[in-house]
DNA sequence: ATGAAAGCTCAACTGAGGTTTAGATCAAGC
DNA sequence: GCTTGATCTAAACCTCAGTTGAGCTTTCAT
């Protein structure tokens, strides 16, 4: 076959509608590979464009790039991926979205039994001493909050 | 006077769980104020400590810093917040948490009509073309709200 | 063979929510 | 008074998911 089962870094883009920056950013993180003709511009395969769509998918559903990437390495690289393959990762992601929803009714049914009891007490409060952290996000290191069993505020 | 009504930056950040580093930056961002002795050094209301946790707990709920400092400009400064006032916001969390709820339900059954079907084609994929977009948020990061906790660092 | 369009690299920038570092000063116990 | 630990400021640094810009090079259609 000719070359055009190979396609450019901005048909890549034009068929995901991905930037052509941001395909790059994913290329320099692992998400997908590319060829590179004899003048160095890259040359991506078909089966990158449904690479580069289940990257938007599963951003949507809250991965990192660094656990899509994860979730990529372990498919065929050099295949579209089947039925099969999704039927694999998207069980992992329903599961995963079953979770954040168990913890924000968790995080519903405490707001309200605290809405009118003004209880801001780090004690007492259950939306505050809760072990899941429900929401818990973003970048950068984070102080990891609690274990100050021993002296918490009681008045205030 | 030795009974003293003020705390230093060190015992609210010990009462709050929070870094030393994060209390200054609140301040810095207008959600707390401080006090200062001759020397400069800052010093807090006990009230302070629950206008901190109720940073905390909001954060968990996904409101932005910005956001929780507009909440707390419309608290009494001097005060500890009351049943009233906490029911006036807590009723506002209420119904966003319902939307968060929402919005993951609706993913959650366009992932359970994808199943198997690997079907990853940008143009027909009820995941991908979304109007709702779940829960993006921002021009920069993009993070779904809820659990993303895991692999927080932890150093000493 | 040419000229526009598309591509290349590398570095700097965004913004939220902080942390780290350096060097100096303050507060308090003995 | 001395020492120790807490605190001060300011600026630099961090992550994440990219974007933007400068300055060149390659590709492709005519």
């Amino acid at each position: 076959m000719h070359r055009t089962d190979l396609i450019a870094i901005g048909e890549l883009a034009a068929r995901t509608g991905v930037a052509v920056s941001a395909i790059r950013f994913y290329e320099a993180k692992g998400l997908i590979a590319a060829l590179r003709t004899r003048g160095g511009q890259r040359r991506f395969l078909r089966a990158d464009i449904r690479r580069v769509s289940f990257v938007l998918i599963a951003q949507q559903l809250g991965l990192s790039l660094e656990e899509i990437a994860g979730e990529l390495a372990r498919l065929p690289a050099e295949r579209t991926p089947n039925a099969a393959d999704w039927a694999r990762i998207s069980t992992a992601l329903h599961a995963r979205i079953a979770a954040q929803i168990a913890a924000l009714e968790r995080t519903q049914q405490l707001l309200g039994a605290c809405i009118g009891c003004g209880c801001l007490s780090l004690k007492k409060c259950g939306l505050y001493n809760r072990e899941d952290k429900a929401a818990q996000r973003g970048a950068g290191p984070r102080y990891l909050m609690g274990d100050r069993s021993g002296e918490i505020a009681e008045r205030a």
